[in-house]
RNA sequence: GCCUCUGUAGCUCAGUUGGUAGAGCAGCGGACUGAAAAUCCGCGUGUCGCUGGUUCGAUUCCGGCCGGAGGCA
């Protein structure tokens, strides 16, 4: 039921490929709002085609947020993310319109949604060097074991390769003091702010899903991927930019003299891959109401969005 | 037409001196709090072409058939 003091706050969620973009322009229309894109990679300026982002044409005029502002060379952070994104809903909201979070990032949505407060401090990059440079001299294993002592808790749930995360574990507690499982703890004290609706696109035949992926793609390469993507694999592979999936998969077409076919085939295979892995990041949540679209061709492309829009008057009000 | 090779997982192939089979890739499942389109973990999913025979037991040995490749004509 409805709070009166939260900001009603609609989410569309679901893998690449499954309509996401459409139908939040849709609902922007029929409710008066504006879409937050929840995209780790559309954020970027200059990534248009490999990250599918909306053009002009498909915005219908509809006002896009969170999309095309960072310079490819700039990392970026979900705590950044919420941060600027929880900003755009608040001034949504005032001018009395809707915010629709729309995108496949499940860590950004989910983190916006559930209101987490992320560590004060700023990352400490040059900590994360020197961990890093003891992991290669004497083995991620003795890193774990240093957590461990630290923090038993995330000590236990990660596999020693999986030195990222292990790292930031350690960053946590060397910057702050506290340890990464008091801090998780300490992240969810603060209410979410939202009456939220959370819908999430998906499949009952993921062969569907797929379909749509492979010809996307092929869509993709006719409008021009591979000149858009021979301005970005220079960037350093250290750049948040450089991974996005469609850039990094033509590098040996650029460099190794692989045939474009290859390249493409493991570019949709990358795809299918994430795709999956968006699918099992938002099948956890149960609080995200199933469409599924498999038959959303243009005929039945109404019912879905009727059906939304019924779910997000029931939901909301 | 004859000869040789070959048929095992979705694909490429290993293997069982007879006790119903395993690698890579693909696929599937999962985790996820400052890289998240990233990172990491787990899981063989199979009428061993079909059909007779020998055998306690055949994917394995033998015969026939079917499919594929090559050679001789």
């Amino acid at each position: 039921m409805a709070e009166y003091n939260k900001i009603p706050l609609v989410v569309i969620a679901g893998p690449t490929a499954s309509g996401k973009t459409k139908l939040a322009v849709d609902i922007c229309k029929k409710l008066n709002g504006e879409v937050v894109s929840a995209d780790s990679m559309q954020i970027y300026k200059g990534m248009n085609i490999a990250t599918a982002k909306p053009t002009l044409d498909e915005m219908h005029g509809i006002k896009h947020h969170m999309i095309d502002f960072l310079e490819t060379d700039k990392k970026y952070s979900v705590a950044q993310y919420c941060e600027q994104a929880t900003k755009c809903i608040e001034k949504i909201h005032q001018k009395g319109k809707l915010p629709v979070l729309a995108g496949g990032t499940g860590l950004y949505i989910n983190s916006l949604v559930e209101n987490i407060q992320f560590v004060e401090s700023k990352t400490d990059y040059s900590l994360r060097e020197k961990l890093r440079e003891k992991a290669d001299s004497q083995g991620a294993q003795v890193l774990l074991d240093e957590l461990d002592k630290i923090d038993k808790e995330t000590a236990r749930n990660l596999h020693p390769n999986n030195l990222g995360r292990i790292i930031r574990a350690l960053e946590i507690y060397y910057t702050t003091g506290i340890t990464m499982s008091e801090q998780l703890e300490k992240s969810r004290r603060h209410p979410s702010p939202y009456n939220v609706c959370m819908l999430f696109l998906t499949f009952k035949d993921r062969q569907v899903l797929y379909d749509r992926i492979n010809k996307r793609v092929d869509i993709m390469l006719e409008k021009g991927l591979v000149e858009e993507a021979r301005g970005f694999i220079q960037l350093s592979s250290k750049n948040t930019a450089r991974q996005a999936i469609g850039y990094k998969e033509l590098v040996p077409y650029f460099n190794d003299g692989a045939s474009l076919e290859d390249c493409t085939e493991k570019l949709k295979r990358e795809t299918r891959r994430y795709a999956k892995r968006q699918l099992t990041w938002f099948n956890r949540n149960p609080d995200m109401k199933k469409i599924y679209v498999d038959e959303m061709t243009e005929y039945d492309y109404k019912e879905i969005l009727d059906e939304s829009i019924e779910v997000i008057l029931k939901t909301l009000n």
